[in-house]
Order: C-alpha cells, then sequence, then structure tokens
DNA sequence: CCGACGATGAGCTTACAT
DNA sequence: ATGTAAGCTCATCGTCGG
C-alpha cells in the first residue's frame, strides 16, 4: 500500500491518507492535460489491504489502455490535480470497489435477522463473531434501506468492522411492511418486546376498515411506508370504476394493484384512501400527533424516513440491564431512536441529536461533547438513504451520492467516539495502577 | 413562498415454469 | 440450471393555484 501511494507521490499527486481513519475511501480526481482520471483507493481494516480504482470521464471504470496513456502522460511532468483554477468537468460518481460475488451480502428470507418474536427461528448467538475491536462500548446501531443497490451492503459492512448487517422486515413488529438493515454492535442475547405489543394486521391496526375492506382485497399487511401518498385523484378513480364495473375480477385485480401501489386502506363504500399522518405514526409506533405542527406534506415526508420504533426498541432492549442507570447516547441524522428508548422505557441520561449538519461535527467537537457528558454508551443513526432508495427513480447513485455519502461521516464519528472512549479506559486503567 | 399534484422507471428480489 | 414474469421500493422534479 505504502508503495503504491509512494509511487503516486513522485509523480506529482499530493494524496493524504488520514492515520487516524482506519478505514476511508479517497476520491481523487486526477488531470493531466486532456485526461482525467479518478482515482479511488479503498482501505480495509480487516484485510489490513488497500484497493485502488480508476474510472475514467465517463465513470466507467478505465481500461488498462487508458491507464497507461495516462501515467505515460504523466511522467512527461504535465501532470496537475484539479484543485487548481478550472473547475473540474462533470463527471459520474463511479460504483467504487464492488465486491466479489461471494462477497456480496444477500438478504434472508425470511427476513427475521438474528430472530423476531412470535416466529421460529430465533439465535442468541451471532453466526459471524463481531471482531475484538468493535466490541462496545460504545455500542453503535446503524440503519438503512436493505434493497440498496448491489454490493452497497458489503461496503457498509466493510467500514463499520465489517461487522455484518442484521435484515429485519418490520411487518413482523407492525401492520406493516418495512425491509432494513441495522449493523450493530448490540448483544442479541436477552431481547424483549416493548409493551404493549403492537398491532400486526391492518384489521388490528384499523378496525374501522374492516366493514368497508372487499373480500377479494386479501391483504392483511401494508406495504412500506414512503413519503409520498396517493392523490385524491386515484381515489375518485377506484370509486368511479368499482361503480362502473362492479364484480369485474379485472377492475378488481387493477384496483389491488393500485391499493398495493399506493398503500391505501378502505375507509369508505368503494372508498380506498391513503393513511393519515396520524395513523402513520401509529403504525410506526410514534405517540399520536408526534410530527403535529409542521405541513402535512412534511409529516409525511419525516415519516416515510423514520425508524419502526418497535423494531429498533426490540434490538435496543439488551441495552436496559447493560445500563440501570441510563444510557448516554450520540444520535445521528434522526431523533427517532431516542423515541425508541422512551418506549423501552430505558432511563436516557443524555440524547445528543438533531445537528443540523453531521459535516460540522468534528473530531475536537465531539471530544469536547464527550468530556462534557462523561462519554457515549450508544450512537445511533440512519444515514440518508436518498441514493440508494428503489423509489428514487432520479437520483439513485448509490453510497457515493449527494445525500448517502453522509454514511461516511456516520463511520468518522463512530470512530472519534470509539478512538476517544478507549483513550479514556486507557487514563483510567493507569489511574487504578 | 407554500403546498398539493402528477409524471417520471430502474434495480433488485422472489416465485414459478421450462 | 435457466428464463420469464411479477412484485416491491425511507424519492425527485416541474407545474400550478392560492
Amino acid at each position: 500500500m505504502d508503495e503504491t501511494v509512494g509511487k503516486f507521490v513522485e509523480m506529482g499527486f499530493s494524496i493524504e491518507i488520514d492515520p487516524s481513519s482506519k478505514s476511508k475511501l479517497i476520491d481523487e480526481e486526477l488531470r493531466c492535460g486532456n485526461l482525467s482520471l479518478t482515482c479511488y483507493m479503498y482501505f480495509s481494516h480487516s484485510e489490513c489491504s488497500c484497493n485502488l480504482f480508476f474510472s475514467n470521464f465517463s465513470g466507467e471504470i478505465a481500461s488498462l489502455a487508458e491507464v497507461v496513456d495516462f501515467i505515460l502522460c504523466c511522467s512527461n511532468g504535465t501532470a496537475q490535480q484539479s484543485r487548481s483554477n478550472e473547475p473540474p468537468p462533470r463527471r459520474r460518481k463511479l460504483n467504487t470497489a464492488m465486491p466479489s460475488d461471494d462477497e456480496l451480502i444477500h438478504l434472508p428470507n425470511p427476513m427475521i435477522g438474528f430472530g423476531v418474536p412470535n416466529e421460529p427461528g430465533l439465535i442468541t448467538e451471532r453466526p459471524v463473531p463481531i471482531p475484538d475491536i468493535a466490541r462496545g462500548p460504545p455500542y453503535f446501531y446503524f440503519e438503512n434501506v436493505a434493497m440498496a443497490p448491489k454490493g452497497v451492503w458489503a461496503k457498509m459492512s466493510s467500514h463499520l468492522y465489517d461487522i455484518k448487517p442484521e435484515f429485519v422486515d418490520s411487518l413482523y413488529f407492525s401492520a406493516a411492511a418495512r425491509k432494513r438493515g441495522y449493523i450493530h454492535n448490540l448483544p442479541i442475547k436477552n431481547r424483549f418486546e416493548i409493551q404493549p405489543t403492537p398491532h400486526y394486521t391492518i384489521e388490528d391496526e384499523f378496525p374501522d376498515t374492516k366493514k368497508w375492506w372487499h373480500v377479494w382485497d386479501n391483504r392483511t399487511k401494508l406495504n412500506c411506508v414512503l413519503t409520498c401518498i396517493a392523490s385524491a385523484q386515484i381515489t375518485k378513480d377506484i370509486r368511479e370504476r368499482l361503480e362502473k364495473h362492479e364484480g369485474d375480477p379485472r377492475v378488481q385485480k387493477d384496483v389491488v394493484d393500485q391499493c398495493k401501489r399506493w398503500n391505501l386502506v378502505w375507509v369508505g363504500k368503494n372508498k380506498a384512501a391513503p393513511l393519515e399522518p396520524c395513523e402513520m405514526e401509529s403504525l410506526l409506533g410514534f405517540p399520536g400527533n408526534y410530527t403535529r405542527g409542521v405541513s402535512r406534506r412534511d409529516r409525511y415526508k419525516s415519516l416515510g424516513n423514520s425508524f419502526l420504533v418497535d423494531t429498533v426498541a426490540y434490538h435496543l432492549s439488551v441495552l436496559k440491564a447493560l445500563y440501570p442507570k441510563g444510557v448516554n447516547i450520540l444520535s445521528l441524522f434522526t431523533g427517532i431512536g431516542e423515541v425508541a428508548l422512551h418506549r423501552l422505557p430505558i432511563p436516557m441520561k443524555l440524547v445528543v441529536s438533531e445537528f443540523r449538519d453531521v459535516e460540522e461535527l468534528d473530531d475536537h467537537k465531539i471530544e469536547g461533547l464527550m468530556d462534557q457528558y462523561g462519554g457515549f454508551d450508544l450512537v445511533i443513526g440512519g444515514s440518508p438513504c436518498n441514493n440508494l432508495a428503489g423509489a428514487n427513480r432520479v437520483s439513485r447513485t448509490g453510497l457515493e451520492g449527494d445525500q448517502s455519502s453522509l454514511f461516511y461521516d456516520y463511520c468518522r464519528i463512530l470512530e472519534a467516539v470509539h478512538h476517544k472512549t478507549h483513550k479514556n479506559e486507557k487514563v483510567e486503567c493507569l489511574l487504578c495502577r
């Protein structure tokens, strides 16, 4: 690794490697005349190795010929980095360091992670143990969409101590599906459900819908709650079609498809409507009117971006025995982890959350907060899924996307907390002696 | 400016048939 | 083993009326 970097330095590139970071992606654009390559270096702390990738101007993996041309051009001494005066050309981000087939992470079926209440398949030992370096405290809990583009979960795992993700569909904790992956270093023994237990079917969750529910609509679970809902026009069209073509099985199938597409429930005669914000709150395990105070549209948006409280609380429930006096929490990207903890009930000594911008939370600030409050027991957060989510037609650009790349800030902050925690431990040990 | 609406598929999975 | 079909998804953008 050092040799490779050394050669680049000889060629006139200044590639900075942060020695405090154990795992890092360096994305540097190199230019030479009219040639342009992007260099990706990816460090894996599990393998203590460095992988080097190049992409060409189009964002594809550069051919050997392109790399050779570039190096020859550079050796004439005309190489420069793009940070100079002129703006860099627009380029697509490369999906870097795609793992090979045997490294890809496949989604389990059924999607129950290490087990869920009321279902067989519960295990209390991880099939792949947590590496020593990642053993808590500090504990961490990271969340994102399960069905991310290929290779994303393998990469996120490699940046989080190679801990294998736990994929859980929250339909085992509610009346709606929600397929999510969680990377965490929590114990998995002696988890427990929070009370009261949730409603597991649409009928139990929304009893008023039962009398309007058509027999040919055999859904018992809703689909994943998204950030947008159907317009009133769709409800109107469904009603008109059903009244016009009563009993037509083809129309009925189309209607059910629409209901699945837009997550509609039957709230009147032939009236299929989207959920109200307060109904979504209940479905996701939040207190009533939790998101009240902003526009309806914004409520839907934040609810679509939420955790499912009962799922998260089930995973976090093991903290109750570990921290009977309360948990110091650093919450990133979202304040929803706190709700899950409120419902446990685990006493919370502190929650630091809702940072306007995680990028502003640098190592210095983290150390200051930890000195001030006595460290963090749990770092919880779900990084932005915008560029990973299947519903995104415009910019599903992967982990390096504009929003989703904030994942690396989660890693950075976690690493800083980790580092500081262990540094303090050492001081304590010396004092003990 | 704010909020509601409609148009905009791909990428990945599983299930099933061949 | 391989092909085919069906199903699902923490969304974004421009427009338009208030």
